[in-house]
DNA sequence: CTGAAAGCGCTAACAT
DNA sequence: ATGTTAGCGCTTTCAG
């Protein structure tokens, strides 16, 4: 391994100097600029990161710990995540935390402070005052993607407005006619999603229309627990016209149960998700939904912690995320009798 | 922070005794290390990987490059790369080269040798000789997934013989009485997709079906791409029975066109992929598709890499994966006239 | 503008 | 069994 000692030996300068070059662009000679730059090339010299982090006291990378990659979702939420911190000449080290929060507490305790100088936390198993006492002593953590506006938590957070997002898909499917309509909700991890079933049940009670206790089912979220889940929900409320997901994963697996069991989507039933991921339109029929701006919150998300690994004495604060907008596609359609 | 030398203060030994305690358990007094442990708690020390990095000459990570982890495929490796490099205490590093070679480069320059000791290498567009320069100065690369198993590259790699799953598929049509089927083939990264569709020309050939030329399209890997090549290839080709895709994206892609243009899989058109991504089974009708042993690759990539960490100068060798096996589901069905 | 020197936190001989 | 010491490669004052 080429190291700068030998760089600036071979540029017959002193290692400072070489360093210099690296970063003070304007600190040193021109001439001596293009010595120290021809011998980098020459021996084809790559900075050691763990040293420069060793040195500098911080890593330049970002963790993000998520509950499970499989999840659609993610992926899209990490390749936004990885551009935004590129950007700012950051890594992002992805932390799959397989749905164990055992794992989730290993990587914490393992780079948090040391190979990563702040944590994006999407949704874990990790209680939020665990990571209050984290983030006190080692880096700043962030919550992602929060879902309470109303209720900021103990740590700094960008916020989604997901009661908005399940009242605008009731809005729409009320707008639609539809009177009875069955309800899945993920439950993410630690029940995340109330706040979207909430914001839908709201506006149902609003309009009078009353939610049927045997059409609500909470449950995992993928598109397997989805179909079982609408499978069982049909059996047990034939007469639904239309169905609410509080995810597209939910929703997805809720269309393709119906269409299993020879109920047309949207003529016999409509479907509505949350969030918009990338399979929503590209599944048959495509699915109406309501969407979350998953760039910007990860934009935001990115910024806001770079923010509080500079200021780190910073009282929790939240950023909130675009409202969430209605997508209307090929799974809602006219109530008819 | 809490450093080691506090702890050690804390103690009342010193540093080496501690690193000793959390390493070489075996070589200190049982009450010293009582001692130790019971300061590393009372402290919340935890050892700052960076400087343990800088003085091992080793980061106990690996990293793995991949063109866009939005490919539903990409998230499935991930997950079981990451639990493999986790039971062997590393950490996985994703980078996502988001289909740029060029951000590819970037990334291998950097951290090769000083944030990953080792890089495990998906389809990216960097050429196999531009790798190869990178492994000999920094620190090993592995092709996690080479499709050509007749022909080892220049370096090392894990191989999963794509010809096979392309003949499968092709077994299977004949077998069901396709004779009139149409081919989308992936161009994944630079052509790669080769083998899958050559092995399943090889069977068409054997068995006295020619190929439509008309009927072969090449497109990049994604559901929509799929769709948009299915609506135009069945425009060319109303007659085909049955569509064989190099991946499952394309093939469900093609599926959901079908469906759209009023044709019933798998009644009409039979549909097969290759891979068997969490998708494929999800999607309805359900995807016949040759699997792919995700997780028995990524395990190998695993396993392979670290040992060629720890012995660098070994020739290129390649690890055979086991064989793509067949997967009937939904989506293929008898030929009839 | 450049060099000398100290130190980041940890590991790994080598002494004791 | 524990302490001493010398780095790992880089950054960063501080002198010159």
């Amino acid at each position: 391994m080429v190291t700068l000692a030998e760089v600036a030996k071979h540029a017959k300068v002193t290692a400072a100097t070489v360093s210099n070059v690296l970063r003070n662009r304007d600190k040193v000679r021109p001439e001596t600029v293009e010595r120290v730059l021809k011998a980098i090339t020459e021996l084809g010299y790559r900075p050691n990161l763990n040293a420069r982090a060793l040195a500098e006291g911080r890593s330049s990378t970002l963790a993000l710990m998520l509950s499970n990659i499989s999840n659609p979702f993610y992926p899209e939420f990490v390749a936004a995540a990885e551009r935004a911190a590129r950007r700012t000449g950051h890594f992002l080290m992805v932390c799959n935390t397989d749905d164990d929060a055992e794992i989730g507490r290993a990587y914490l305790n393992q780079i948090a402070g040391t190979l990563a100088d702040g944590v994006l936390v999407m949704n874990t198993d990790i209680a939020i005052n665990e990571l209050c006492a984290s983030a006190l002593h080692r880096a700043p953590i962030l919550l992602a993607m929060w879902e309470h506006p109303e209720a900021p938590p103990a740590l700094p957070c960008v916020a989604v407005d997901f009661a908005h997002a399940g009242a605008l898909a009731a809005k729409h499917l009320l707008e639609l006619g539809h009177r009875k309509i069955g309800m899945l909700i993920g439950d993410g991890c630690g029940g995340l999603q109330d706040a979207r079933s909430n914001g839908f049940r709201a506006v149902m009670h609003d309009a009078g229309v009353e939610t049927d206790a045997a059409a609500v089912l909470q449950i995992r979220d993928s598109i397997d627990a989805g179909y079982a889940a609408c499978m069982q929900l049909m059996a047990n409320a034939p007469h639904l016209s239309a169905i609410f997901a509080t995810n597209d994963l939910l929703a997805i697996g809720a269309a393709q149960a119906l269409m299993t069991m020879g109920r047309v989507v949207p003529d016999d039933v409509s479907v509505i998700g949350i969030t918009d991921i990338q399979l929503a339109h590209q599944v048959h029929p495509a699915l109406t939904t309501v969407a979350i701006n998953t760039t910007a919150i990860a934009d935001l998300s990115v910024a806001r912690l770079i923010q509080l690994i500079q200021q780190p004495a910073q009282p929790p604060s939240m950023v909130i995320a675009p409202l969430p907008e209605l997508v209307v596609r090929a799974s809602t359609r006219q109530w008819r009798p």
